[in-house]
DNA sequence: ACCTGAACACCGTTCAAGT
DNA sequence: ACCTGAACACCGTTCAAGT
């Protein structure tokens, strides 16, 4: 009984993002009213609010559920022998993986970080985390003798990660397609900035 | 008598989206209702609605006026004789002028403009312009054999873009002194991506 | 023409009442 | 416990009425 109450209480919850999350990619979260999630999720306001706090709770589910699309194109970095071919394959990921609504999904999550204080507090750490966990491979991959060895490690990829955010918040202005063809060039200029020039071929 | 009401138009005008752009970014758009944008510009609401269509006419105001963070920055690399030290010293402005409270507003901006397509056009045209400018300005630097004649201009400039934008989302998320912190790596890294590596200091 | 402030339709959220 | 839907305080916007 307790279980079964615990699971409906899960599956609830996240059938109101899921709709809630299809409204915002549609209208926006600030154009989506109460009303269009509870539409959405075929549920009346006082039970959508039995299951999530706020509006601006169901962005924290949401961030919570999906983290942030940067954090986990990296992830594969960590366990990778070769620094570049990983990281090279993470770019190519996220050209075929991410469409249009994930972008307009994540960039309204982005969004709305900058207006709740703790909701910012949830993506600096996520970031953060990312950042921490590129710079430790990048810094393997210094000891094996590829990536040049005067780098700091913690600024090459604050550096990785400002290009990739730049270029999705391209993508989120021109399109997937066109991001999809900068990136022999971004691999080039990745290559460039991590191996010292007389290495370089 | 219609020269007067004209100033008086702007000048009220100014005032309505300076006392606006106050309230964004002391407590973001969504969360400043129309009755703090009046009680901040000192008038009623029917006065304000007199000079202003809406709430999402004023933000394209603030975007007209102000146009892109970015697009100032690299407004000087036009004239610029060598593309380097110009594009330095546009990273160097950029760490120097911005404010915590600028980025706040520049991202609030570019949120709402996810979120109404004519905001989004509008911003896409200012970043194709400030893009063709900075793709020129490498052009002509490539005539001069400072950059590498091999690298696709309009895509150097996109990489550069994505990493400046990139980086005012991380001052963003970390302040920006840490920001500043990053621009000797950030320098370096534009360097080796843009300069032949046989030619590389 | 410029300005006011009450009024309108709608929003996020709550809560008494049902099952 | 789960769910409903009317009700509350508030929002963006309008408009009749004043000067």
């Amino acid at each position: 009984m307790r279980t079964r109450d615990v699971n409906l209480n899960r599956q609830r919850r996240d059938m109101i993002l899921k709709a809630a999350a299809e409204c915002f990619v549609k209208q926006g979260f600030h154009a989506t009213s109460m009303k269009d999630v509870c539409a959405a999720a075929k549920l009346s306001p006082g039970t959508v609010y039995h299951y999530v706090r706020s509006k601006t709770d169901i962005i924290r589910g949401i961030i919570e559920d999906e983290q942030s699309i940067t954090a986990d194109l990296l992830q594969p970095l960590g366990e990778a022998d070769d620094f570049f071919v990983a990281f090279y394959g993470a770019l190519d990921a996220m050209a075929a993986m991410v469409k249009a609504e994930d972008l307009r999904l994540a960039a309204e999550i982005a969004a709305e970080t900058l207006r709740q204080p703790d909701l910012h507090a949830l993506s600096r750490s996520a970031t953060s985390e990312a950042l921490d966990g590129l710079a430790a491979a990048i810094a393997r991959s210094q000891e094996r003798g590829q990536i040049d060895r005067s780098l700091a490690p913690q600024k090459a990829a604050a550096a990785l990660v400002a290009l990739i955010d730049g270029l999705l918040w391209q993508a989120t202005l021109f399109g997937v397609e066109r991001m999809a063809a900068e990136l022999p060039f971004v691999k080039q200029a990745v290559a460039r900035m991590l191996i010292e020039p007389e290495k370089a071929r």
